[in-house]
DNA sequence: CGACTCATCCGCCATC
DNA sequence: CAGATGGCGGATGAGT
């Protein structure tokens, strides 16, 4: 969130991703809303607002989204532009809606790529940034590691793909139907990469538990091995393992944050056989040890500020596809 | 941390 | 002919 970003824009992914649809199945995400900038927020019509978590928090999330962007100077702040490419470098998915095109078309992200853009912020931005396409027609982009969107309101669409793409169609369904007037039974979204890609990932989250290998994710997409690496590579921005890893980490972190499991306990939860192999990666993605980034979030905890939420690092349960048998960690999922 | 094994994944290329 | 597919093999890196 930034100072002088429209409310409107700032406010479309806390809709879709704080949405409590838990009761229609959807799943619970736990949202980080970021202070992209230091100080007090304020948005349209003077209303201020207070982002609860700071930068870091980026480096704890499988989404990053990036809502809105003002139209004055200065430029989006270098911390927040390195944040940025980092999670980006690390695997995480990140999104621009509306004017945030902006912020991530400031951090690099975008050069090269074919883009979707408001008509108000088309110009602008292939000016500033020539590098950059906008495709005048497209509502959204997935371009597999980073989802663009023209305007806040194509921006509920892509949030809706997001969830889709990354938790099934049900989620998105289930979100969508509390927030647009009406859906196609589907969702109303196509899947970006087919299906069976979907079917795969939403299998692989629910059982990130158990000692998931490329070949059998491959297989559950009815693909081959070399297709399977090919099409998920173009969807999802990472190979498969380097997913899975990630995704491993964030859940690691979840019970890290959520429970007093010891670091050995959490690495066979989490798909490792042995705690070594979870540490190395796990500080190789977030920095730290994972007793260290323990210690580090019970100190924050003692702060005020600290929301009891969820995440947008993503609950990875899509309703049914996880089967009965999904792991529900400690209260704090 | 180092040594070891083996899965991964990407370029290449024939084929569909 | 263009584009997608899938097998092969070796460098790389993940896991133990």
């Amino acid at each position: 969130m930034f100072d002088q970003a429209p409310m409107f824009d700032t406010s479309v992914p806390v809709g879709v991703f704080g949405a409590d649809c838990a009761a229609s199945g959807a799943p619970k995400f736990r949202l980080l809303p970021v202070a992209g900038e230091p100080g007090m927020l304020t948005s349209t019509g003077g209303v201020q607002l207070r982002a609860p978590h700071a930068l870091d928090a980026l480096r704890r999330a499988g989404v990053v989204i990036a809502p809105s962007w003002r139209s004055r100077q200065p430029g989006p702040p270098e911390p927040l532009l390195r944040a940025l490419r980092q999670a980006h470098g690390e695997g995480a998915l990140i999104a621009g809606l509306g004017s945030g095109v902006f912020v991530l078309a400031a951090a690099g992200l975008l050069d090269g790529r074919k883009v979707a853009a408001s008509c108000r912020h088309a110009p602008g931005l292939m000016t500033a940034y020539p590098g950059v396409t906008v495709d005048p027609e497209a509502l959204f982009i997935d371009d597999g590691d980073v989802v663009t969107s023209a305007g806040p309101v194509a921006g509920v669409d892509a949030c809706l793909h997001i969830v889709q793409r990354m938790w099934g169609a049900d989620a998105a369904a289930a979100i969508a139907c509390g927030i647009t007037p009406a859906v196609r039974p589907d969702g109303g979204r196509a899947p970006v990469a087919g299906g069976a890609l979907d079917e795969a990932v939403a299998y692989a989250l629910g059982h990130l538990d158990d000692t998931l290998d490329v070949g059998a994710l491959a297989m559950r997409a009815h693909l081959s091995r070399r297709t399977f690496d090919r099409r998920f590579r173009a969807a999802v921005g990472a190979s498969p393992l380097q997913w899975l890893g990630r995704q491993r980490i964030l859940r690691a972190q979840r019970l890290l944050e959520d429970t007093d499991l010891t670091v050995e306990v959490i690495a066979r939860q989490v798909g490792f056989t042995t705690a070594v192999s979870l540490r190395r990666l796990f500080r190789r993605v977030s920095g730290v040890s994972p007793q260290d980034y323990r210690s580090s979030l019970r100190d924050k905890a003692a702060l005020p500020l600290e929301p009891a939420g969820r995440s947008l690092t993503g609950d990875p349960h899509p309703p049914g596809a996880a089967g009965p048998a999904a792991p529900r960690p400690g209260p704090g999922w």
